[in-house]
DNA sequence: GTGTTAGCTGAAGTCAGGTTGAGGTCAAGA
DNA sequence: TCTTGACCTCAACCTGACTTCAGCTAACAC
């Protein structure tokens, strides 16, 4: 494990402390998010500072932040030297100010969903939940608001 | 358009009424979620009531409701009369609970970025953003919280 | 040196929720 | 009747984020 005082990680290693599957972490190597060196036999070994990476790769995932703007967001930090605790400061700041957004966009759309309860309407016209505010309906028709993760197995009362 | 008094629609007339594309409502159709007749060549025909089963789909996908769930909800639709009010009022009001849910989860996970940021930490230990709740945690690694809908272009700042 | 476990690649598959295209048919107005 | 726009089916394709598989090699413990 400690080799040549490096002290590199396997795959192996990096999958169990960061939690993502090995497939996953070959993956983002090949979309650029990661790097590795590689043995003479050609494993890859990976630094230590992978795991903070993944750290935020998976924070940016957990809040719906995509691939290519992971990559985006990565490929800012500085070339040369470690990235500081700054660094990563600066990097998830931004992301504050669209969670707020999100709870905002759900909000509004519960206080729809309240409007429509009672009425039974869902009215082409005039149901808010049916027709959401622009910011939503810009995203155009059949989209999606929230993912699978957040969806539960049906309700028995529906 | 009204034909032999029954007032039916054309796919075009459905797809203009309730904004999805007529590939959707015969992608629908095929997943069960519609039914239409059939003229002697093989067109569909919509009855009126197809809008507010549409209406229906809108709001649930909006609300991230996957079209098997949405499927299931309008299996229990009384099969001989026409639904009324109170059937899709029981219908959407188990959302009701679904969105607080997600607004919640949502929440939690803004402030867990609030510990999070100034302390540039990203632990693997004791993020909480990195290690999400159980509630999100128990969907695996991987899962997208937030859909592309809500996702904004890159920040500038980021 | 041998066995076991871990790792490698590239291609293909998965899932949801549809869209797109080719090639052909229907319905309605002039 | 003819024409033109609307409609039909079936199969293939799309996106995003990965996973899975087959077939093979590396690393390490004994």
């Amino acid at each position: 494990m400690a080799v040549d005082g490096k002290d590199l990680l396997t795959i192996g290693e990096v999958s169990d402390r960061s939690g993502f599957p090995q497939s996953a972490l070959r993956f983002y190597e090949r979309e650029g998010l990661l790097r590795a060196t590689r043995t003479a036999g050609g494993q890859r070994r990976y630094e230590r500072a992978v795991l903070r990476r993944l750290a935020f790769i998976r924070a940016a995932r957990t809040i719906g932040v995509g691939l290519d703007e992971v990559r985006a967001g990565l490929d800012r930090l500085p070339d040369g030297r470690t990235p500081t605790k700054a660094d990563w400061t600066r990097l998830s700041r931004s992301w504050r100010g669209r969670l707020d957004e999100q709870i905002q966009a759900l909000q509004a759309l519960r206080d729809g969903l309240d409007s429509c309860i009672g009425c039974g309407c869902l009215s082409l016209q005039r149901c808010r939940l049916y027709n959401p505010g622009d910011y939503v309906a810009s995203y155009g028709a059949g989209a999606r608001l929230l993912p699978p993760m957040l969806r539960r197995p049906p309700a028995e009362d529906l």
